[in-house]
DNA sequence: TCGGCGAATGTTAGCGGTATCGATAAGCCG
DNA sequence: CGGCTTATCGATACCGCTAACATTCGCCGA
């Protein structure tokens, strides 16, 4: 690791040039093309080849030069990225996620919040008038009726993001909600809780629904009655959070543990907690749902279920790429990419004290 | 303004392409260098050719394509952008800003975290190996002096992001901590508190202290004597603001209001007084600092002072990229770019119910 | 055994600019 | 009026990548 790299910066005073895919493609021992292959991940290629040329990528640490794949390649590609009002934290990893593989794969990303009053229709019809190629739907767009109707008319590929419930035609990206859901529920079982509260989600999002039958097989499964009781109305708002918490706490046999929808209410159901002075978790147990950052922000930590919120907007854009690239706009519809979650635990959960069996 | 193009858009369907340097040569009788040159406004050419070609420009309506032109022009930049464990909600929107402005200014980002036992002066020696021509610090790595040495070194012009003490040969971006801080103080004051909390930010940053010094100066002002007991340390951390906040309210004649040094500092400040029974803001007024979506997802959201972080970012990208490529790096070092901040007025705030003057 | 055929890989021609250097015309001197 | 410098301008070689077409290779059926 010096001789050759000191020749290639001496050569030329201090200039360090980057990498180009002639100096992979020597490095694997290929042509040019076929790393260029490799990158837009094409489905031509053996396996051991595509394999040479990741080494020989991250040996590198290579990354295509954008000027110049969009000066060769076709128009470059738009995608609209449409929000309303959603948990900001959950938002901003969305972004992040969008924007870093735009960058990779060298697309503009069109911004757009649709304001509270707004009619959604108009700036989605904006959006398309703008002439976007695709468009990426987080919550709780995702699942907004006339949003989609409007897409689907204006034949402009879309995926939706957490649906968990897919619409005919709307591709998506989403992670197996009951199943999670049930995966924490048992989790609280075996800690011992028998009395569990559960905050719902919005009630017009497909992940709410699964989240809650998840809740509900978990507890079928351990013998365990449901009571309707120990579910509160919730909205993914902090504020709709401490309501709910507020009135699952307020009764006389209150909940050991309640298992919120997100982490945004499973915050308000730790402040509510403690404004009743009761400590989290030896009083009582809290899980969210999602990890966003608040999750890790507040004391105690959250024990919740990870979404790999990045992930999930970063595969969007890459299928909306893919396709769009192949042009088979057709296909697109059909997909269903469920990614993994993971149950995180951290300081917001334990064993009751009082056991309520 | 018909034939030539009608017959140029019929010839392949309906693909309106964009006029190239090309076509401006052709319709103004020159060459494409000197077309070239009009547009860079070199000197070598002579009054009436670089009318006649400006004519041709406007009646193309052409406009030279970016990345044409960086690629023919000097080798891509990269721009590193590397953080260690900041507030998340801080790090998301400044990935935003960077990366937003990457993409207009066509240069690539490469991020990179610091791990938190690794080494950081070997990470920025990776980066540096990996031939980025600048770098871009967030906190809390914009005031690592290592990092800064090792940077220096290397000779990679660096800009600093938040500092409010600039070092020597190393560009920043910042707002006015000190003015800010005061502007706060001084807002309190107006609402009738006297005896004010102050909870201090990291002790290496140097924002910290110059929101301090705000502070103090606006106490000042309103010939309010400056007392050591209500300054609680903290380390802009939640956890840190719930000792901090615990400390602050434990006295016998506890503060009016919290004016914590970050947002994350001040939720926690609500959650303490909270769990002692507190009205926030009818008992005790808080208000935090920089506007993270934290201060907006907590109740009551948080009356605090917006640091435009996305903007900022932004700034640091385009200053980086406006230097290096006008080939004048000596200059980098010593920009010092301050932005505006304003003061958000939300629900944490009120006059106190107790006067204690 | 051999043509044929599909999968994997290589070759080549630009994409729309800029850099370099050569060409041309004009200006200047002795 | 010839030679030489100067101010303008033009021809051409890339920049790093992808599209389109060419090539190679292994395997199959006749």
């Amino acid at each position: 690791m010096s001789e050759s790299e000191r020749k290639r910066r001496s050569s030329k005073s201090r200039q360090v040039k980057a990498p180009t895919i002639a100096d992979v493609a020597a490095l694997a021992g290929v042509s040019i093309m076929t790393v260029s292959r490799v990158i837009n991940s094409e489905p031509k290629v053996r396996q051991s080849t595509r394999e040479t040329v990741m080494a020989a990528i991250a040996r590198l640490n290579y990354a295509p030069n954008r000027a110049a794949r969009s000066l060769a390649g076709a128009s470059q590609l738009r995608l609209g990225l449409l929000y309303s009002n959603p948990s900001e934290a959950f938002l901003s990893a969305f972004v992040v996620g969008s924007l870093e593989e735009a960058g990779r794969s060298d697309v503009q990303i069109v911004i757009q919040k649709v304001e509270d009053g707004e009619d959604v229709c108009l700036a989605v019809e904006r959006m398309v008038a703008g002439g976007v190629h695709g468009v990426i739907l987080p919550p709780p767009l995702n699942e907004a009726n006339d949003v989609l109707a409007v897409l689907r008319e204006a034949n402009v590929p879309t995926v939706a993001v957490t649906t968990a419930v897919p619409h005919a035609g709307i591709a998506t990206i989403m992670i197996d909600d009951r199943s999670a859901a049930r995966e924490m529920t048992a989790h609280l079982i075996g800690l011992g809780h028998r009395r569990i509260g559960f905050i719902l989600g919005h009630p017009a999002l497909s992940a709410s629904g699964a989240r809650l039958e998840g809740y509900r097989a978990a507890l079928a499964e351990a013998g365990i009655p449901f009571d309707e009781a120990l579910v509160a109305q919730g909205y993914f708002t902090y504020r709709s959070g401490l309501d709910a918490a507020e009135r699952l706490l307020s009764f006389e046999d209150r909940p050991s543990a309640i298992f919120a929808s997100n982490d945004d209410m499973a915050a308000a159901a730790v402040a509510i907690a403690h404004r009743r002075g009761l400590d989290v978790p030896r009083d009582l147990t809290v899980c969210g749902f999602d990890d966003v950052a608040l999750a890790t922000t507040i004391w105690p930590e959250l024990t919740t279920i990870q979404q790999p919120i990045v992930e999930m907007s970063r595969r969007a854009v890459e299928l909306l790429v893919t396709m769009l690239r192949n042009k088979r706009e057709d296909e697109i519809g059909d997909q269903r990419i469920a990614l993994e979650y993971k149950l995180v635990r951290r300081q917001s959960d334990a064993a009751p004290r009082l056991s309520s069996r």
